[in-house]
DNA sequence: GGCGTAAGTTGGATTTTCCAACCCACTGAT
DNA sequence: ATCAGTGGGTTGGAAAATCCAACTTACGCC
């Protein structure tokens, strides 16, 4: 039996590794380079040159030089990489519920004024999306 | 410098090993049973039995028996769980969009009929919720 | 010249992961 | 009663990934 074919194992086959993240946490929180992105995750250097190689490679982050003398580089969303901000949201969300203790280390604050509270909503109906209100639709036909 | 302190990071302390994830997506589709998990993820199965004895201990899978002789048991949500449901949805969005490539092997269809197309929204003004709309309302004092 | 910073590389020890094989308790068919 | 099959693991050894500190290169500043 293979295993179940699927686009959340596919996601992860990009992102799923340790360090990935929180590597790119630290690009959407503005950190850009390679030492603070080093410091602030705690991922080794090394295995930190080997995720940031992987998330270019698979287009999830740009490598840019901001400088040629000496050879300096930030890394930059790309479209890709700007689309994992929901995950990250969502992901920022369950850990705020069921794992973190004390207070919230990070609060966001919408354009509208109010604390950030996420919802997951069908585009089509603006009905919240929970997993009793989803039935599957297509099976690989195989 | 310590590592940034961040509910990201807590939920991947969870979360965020290889084939935790994948294991959860077998029980919301509704495979509880240990070797439908093993066969479905392609975890091997003394990783499994780690992986399944972490969430368990951290609250978001129960063992439950459903059978004395022989013992059996089937792993559940609990509400922690269950509050995972969102994550999942993104990142299979995710994938869906930027990794899969040819036919989505799953696609939802959300209770008002239409084939579900997810959205983050601010629960109080019901607008989307993008990495622009957001700004930083707290930092940790320390 | 010496110090500091940025962005890695390298080497070796330690952990994880993988995989196949094994085990035990039971069930149901012969 | 034996015999294959299923569920849920455990064990052992090999392979891969990770961690950490130290080293490198290439500059800019004083």
């Amino acid at each position: 039996m293979a295993p179940r074919s699927c686009s959340i194992a596919n996601a992860l086959g990009v992102v799923g590794e340790r360090w990935s993240l929180l590597a790119l946490r630290e690009v959407f929180l503005g950190v850009t380079r390679f030492d603070q992105i080093a410091a602030n995750t705690g991922a080794s250097r090394d295995v930190l040159t080997v995720r940031l190689k992987k998330l270019v490679a698979a287009g999830v982050l740009e490598k840019h030089q901001y400088s040629e003398h000496p050879p300096r580089h930030e890394y930059v969303l790309t479209d890709s990489g700007r689309a994992l901000h929901n995950v990250m949201l969502m992901l920022k969300e369950w850990g705020d519920a069921y794992v973190t203790e004390g207070p919230l280390p990070l609060v966001w604050e919408h354009s509208c004024g109010a604390v950030l509270e996420p919802r997951v909503v069908c585009a089509e109906c603006g009905e919240e999306a929970t997993s009793e209100s989803l039935t599957r639709a297509a099976e690989p036909t195989h």
